[in-house]
DNA sequence: GGCGTGACTATGG
DNA sequence: ACCATAGCCACGC
């Protein structure tokens, strides 16, 4: 993957991201595999860490392991913000994970087939 | 080029 | 449900 390509990829995700709706949430591996990448969640991941500045633009809290685990939540300023950003828009954390996971689940490509 | 690392995942016991 | 293991792939050293 050269400079360009991690370029469109990056992209990718963000627009991904940015269509997840208030109140649910998707994981890596699932962004991955809806923007042509099924093998690359490791590196979704990592370009929502060096993001950063778009945080208050998109809503990368919305984004969890495939377990429904706030595996990011460290790289967030304070201590439990992203499980605040998610329990304020009705999204229960409970020891880090999101409770009703398969219920929150929302996947992208179920999405696109609409 | 080798090696370890990590906001990952699927699978088997 | 929990733990270990093994694939996975970009990246830095």
């Amino acid at each position: 993957m050269d400079k360009s390509e991690r370029e469109g990829f990056v992209r990718a995700v963000y627009e991904v991201v940015g269509k997840i709706p208030s109140g649910r949430a998707t994981s890596y591996g699932a962004i991955a595999k809806a923007i042509g990448y099924p093998r690359f969640s490791r590196l979704v991941g990592k370009v929502l860490q060096e993001n950063g500045e778009t945080e208050k633009v998109i809503p990368v809290h919305r984004v969890v392991n495939s377990k429904g685990f706030l595996s990011g939540k460290e790289s967030f300023g304070n201590e439990n913000q992203m499980a605040y950003l998610l329990e304020e828009e009705g999204v229960t954390v409970e020891n880090d994970s999101i409770r009703d996971w398969k219920t929150i689940f929302w996947d992208p490509l179920q999405e696109i087939e609409i």
